[in-house]
DNA sequence: CTTTTTGTTCTATCAATATGGAACAATAAA
DNA sequence: TTTATTGTTCCATATTGATAGAACAAAAAG
């Protein structure tokens, strides 16, 4: 699990991308989590779906740049980018994480 | 071409399919098209696509809520809800158009 | 060293969606 | 009435992307 991730810089990150990765329910399931616990790895968000699913989601995410990847021994910590998100895009993440539910059900 | 549309009222605009529909490059060209044009056809904004094509984005941009069609004569003249979408997501558009070329090139 | 935990990568399959041709419908114009 | 214009609907095809099992890799613990 070397997973020397790569994070797009700011000035990558492009609009379209990141559209089509947020536009996906179980990945904007994922920002909402992300949003309300600040920081955590592929296994606490698993709903009961394959390991390989959730890795796959997480890769889009980052790879749009909407969440940063840190290596922490065996587990691997997420944080969304909002303030790069901000910058890059000011306004848009904020919009849409004022739609998340306040209280995320346990299957989502 | 009766087409009585049904256009889904404000409340009835979710996040979801909202963001689905304009994270498609053709789709999002439309939304910068209309953005300057104010007020356009399908015709108008076809851009060498077939027409069928084109009816099926315009179709899935106005079931997400984003534009509103007004038949006159032979013509369905398209404008985007920007007063709507800003009542329900607020900032959501605003940071999205902003993102549009300021100058729209032939092929987009 | 062996086992456990975590997450990736590979691969195949399946579902959703975009594309585009053809026929059709409606209005307007000749 | 005939023709042209506009856009929809139907249909088949192609493409994209999600799902999920299996094997693998790395780190930590026993």
């Amino acid at each position: 699990m070397a997973a020397l991730y790569h994070h797009p810089a700011p000035e990558d990150i492009t609009l379209l991308p990141l559209l089509r990765a947020i536009a996906d329910p179980v990945r904007l399931g994922i920002i909402c989590h992300l949003h309300s616990l600040k920081e955590a790895n592929c296994t606490t968000l698993l709903r009961g779906r394959p390991k390989s699913s959730m890795s796959h989601h997480f890769q889009v995410l980052r790879e749009a740049g909407i969440l940063q990847t840190r290596v922490e021994g065996v587990q691997h910590r997420n944080t969304l980018r909002l303030d790069v998100l901000e910058n890059r895009f000011p306004g848009l993440m904020v919009s849409i994480l004022r739609e998340c539910p306040t209280n995320l059900p346990e299957d989502s």
